[in-house]
DNA sequence: AGGGCCATGTAACCTGTTACATGATTGA
DNA sequence: TCAATCATGTAACAGGTTACATGGCCCT
């Protein structure tokens, strides 16, 4: 349901290809919901059929065609209902396999578990960094903004009809689940850390 | 395949039936690693029909019978070969819900948004009440060690046969996980604040 | 010459979720 | 008396993952 609702929102904000959605997903969203294409088409094709989005193909000479999804007034007024009803709980299901491997953590040598903090660590150093360019880029909005000089003239007249959009509105949004991004892993790297502490004090 | 090694592992401790892997899965992977029953049952099935576990029936007079699997030594190299081969990345694919309905935060209003917010800050500082539950009873190791006890004769028996176990050795991974969890709910509730904060500072 | 990008899709598979079925015992 | 616990499973469904198919263009 979500990845359904993630991408009737992106098309709120302008027509799209499925190949694009996903360049988009990759870039923004990711970071807390990640799509990989099979899917992506499998559900424009689903929601097309329910007749939140319509599509029309852009015929290209050098590059395949194209298929533009455009959101329908049914489609807003969907993605509008399910905002509106936020769930009960926040609390998502979690599935961390490297916690598991932690929790049996006494099975493995020393050694070899300081490294796999280690290479935790890295990760998230590493992850931190893609946000704070994340960060800045959003701040020139030239994420979206960029993406958006491409579309085609064809898509830019398609663009007009279907939405009024500023991205200086969604800019504050946007840094929320970056920050949200950043602390969380300055808490990992944290505990990270304590961990191999805690492990090369042990006998 | 994280679910099917993280039953194995249980069951290095100690044979058990389904439903009280379930328990054991409640209170103490659950936080990084959520399973239902069903899903538990399937995956016994499949376990043993590799030769990983073999189940026994216990009969009950009072109760419904038990089926009690205890892992084999096919089932113990498995379980040990997985350990030992870390994935190359701990970066778990994320699935937040919230967060993506936070990203298209500009299409609801800012009261409603705000009390998302405060739905949210008080699910983590619950969530950490249950954590620091679980960390006092892991001082004490009750969690599995009472379950433990009410084990019967004949699982007992089984146990002796099937592992050489002390919950001591296991407590600092444990308590590895714990701390992880109350962690990453701070920085959840700091950064939950921060957005409201901002939220009510915007005109 | 070879890999990566553009671009769309299908099919099979794996895993997680929900609902159903059954039924005795125990505590509030 | 009503809900919860104990206890095991099946079936259907939803959603995410992987592999396959196709093929030109562009850069190194």
């Amino acid at each position: 349901m979500t990845l359904r609702y993630a991408i009737l929102g992106l098309l709120t904000y302008a027509p799209m290809n499925g190949y694009y959605l996903k360049k988009i997903f990759d870039t923004s969203i990711n970071h807390f919901w990640s799509a990989n294409l099979s899917q992506i088409y499998r559900e424009l094709g689903a929601l097309e059929h329910k007749g939140f989005v319509r599509s029309k193909v852009l015929p290209q000479d050098d590059r395949p065609d194209k298929r533009i999804y455009c959101i329908t007034d049914e489609g807003k007024k969907a993605f509008a209902g399910w905002l509106e009803e936020f769930p009960e709980t926040s609390v998502t299901p979690k599935r961390d396999e490297f916690m598991v491997r932690i929790f049996f953590g006494s099975k493995l040598d020393k050694e070899k578990l300081i490294g796999q903090f280690q290479k935790f660590i890295d990760e998230r150093e590493k992850g931190k960094l893609y946000i704070e360019a994340l960060q800045n880029e959003s701040k020139t909005y030239s994420g979206l903004k960029n993406a958006d000089k491409k579309l085609s003239e064809f898509e830019k007249s398609l663009k007009e009809r279907c939405d009024d959009f500023s991205f200086e509105k969604e800019m504050p949004y946007w840094s929320f689940t970056l920050k949200r991004a950043v602390y969380t892993s300055d808490a990992s790297i944290k505990w990270a850390k304590e961990c191999i502490r805690e492990l090369e004090k042990q006998p």
